[in-house]
DNA sequence: TAATGTTGTTATGAGTCATAACATTCCTAT
DNA sequence: ATAGGAATGTTATGACTCATAACAACATTA
């Protein structure tokens, strides 16, 4: 009963805005002011959103290639070569042979300490993003999350 | 201590992979694999995302004005433009003076039936996504994810 | 060894987003 | 009522992400 009333309540409320009843829009926008805020702070130690999952998993992998990184954050391989060339124009990673064709990607100790800036930002921004959601949904959220893309 | 177990083996699962335990990670793969695919769903109606949440919100509100829209969507003025553009080229809507400068934005009938083929789009599409969602994070995910923005 | 698949790369175009600038029009505070 | 400030629509421009196609060099396998 107080469900059903609640339930009518939010569709008034979003009578004039219908997407706030779409999870998938909710969820774009979501990502998108996550993104912003992200960005913005990363921003200040001069690495972008998608550089900073690079070095985090260069770091955490050996021998990693940039395909197989790729193939990790879902970035084509194609769009692997800016990205990473623009990492090693700012001496953060290098690349070794693995073999004729494949070459191992590894940080500079530069690339280590910047690293570690950006995990200092990343987990502070973390804190705050989870702290804005209510108590009782914060357990569910990553759970649901990671549902609506890993083998989804 | 199942809890204590349960995330050991997360953090021993997700050492390679240390973006899994970071929720604005999974909250950007969710959100451009969600759209990806929403996407590819209103192509065959030839619409982007973006127009189909123009169309919902042209249908429901009253003389709205395009400045209106644009701050409902948070998306820049300017960019409303090229945006509105097309969707008045394929006559799906239409402007009507409202003062000296606004114009207030209205769906042609081409642009009704376009909606009500978006809207069915869209509907299966949102029941698919939460059916990917385990049973018990469900009733959270919306709340969790409107916390993350509205008025955040 | 021949066929097939993988890697790294170049090139290109689409979609989204941010910013700055401008003229016109409006609102408001004096 | 009017002068100053704010809002609207617009053009232009550049950044970032993403997808696709093509290619040569190399590895793998059947």
């Amino acid at each position: 009963m107080l469900l059903a009333i609640a339930f009518l309540r939010s569709i008034l409320r979003n009578m004039k805005d219908p997407l706030l009843s779409l999870p998938g829009y909710s969820l774009r926008r979501a990502a998108s002011a996550m993104i912003a805020e992200l960005s913005a702070r990363l921003a200040a130690i001069d690495l972008r959103h998608t550089e900073a999952s690079v070095l985090i998993l260069v770091n955490a992998n050996n021998d990693l290639t940039a395909s197989a990184l790729g193939r990790k954050l879902d970035i084509q391989r194609a769009n692997m070569v800016p990205l990473l060339a623009r990492l090693e124009a700012a001496g953060l990673l290098y690349k070794e042979p693995l073999d004729g064709k494949s070459h191992a990607l590894l940080l500079t100790d530069t690339g280590k300490a910047k690293l570690k800036a950006a995990m200092a930002i990343i987990t502070s921004f973390e804190g705050d993003l989870i702290a804005r959601v209510p108590e009782q949904h914060r357990p569910h959220l990553q759970a649901a999350l990671n549902a609506l893309w890993q083998n989804g």
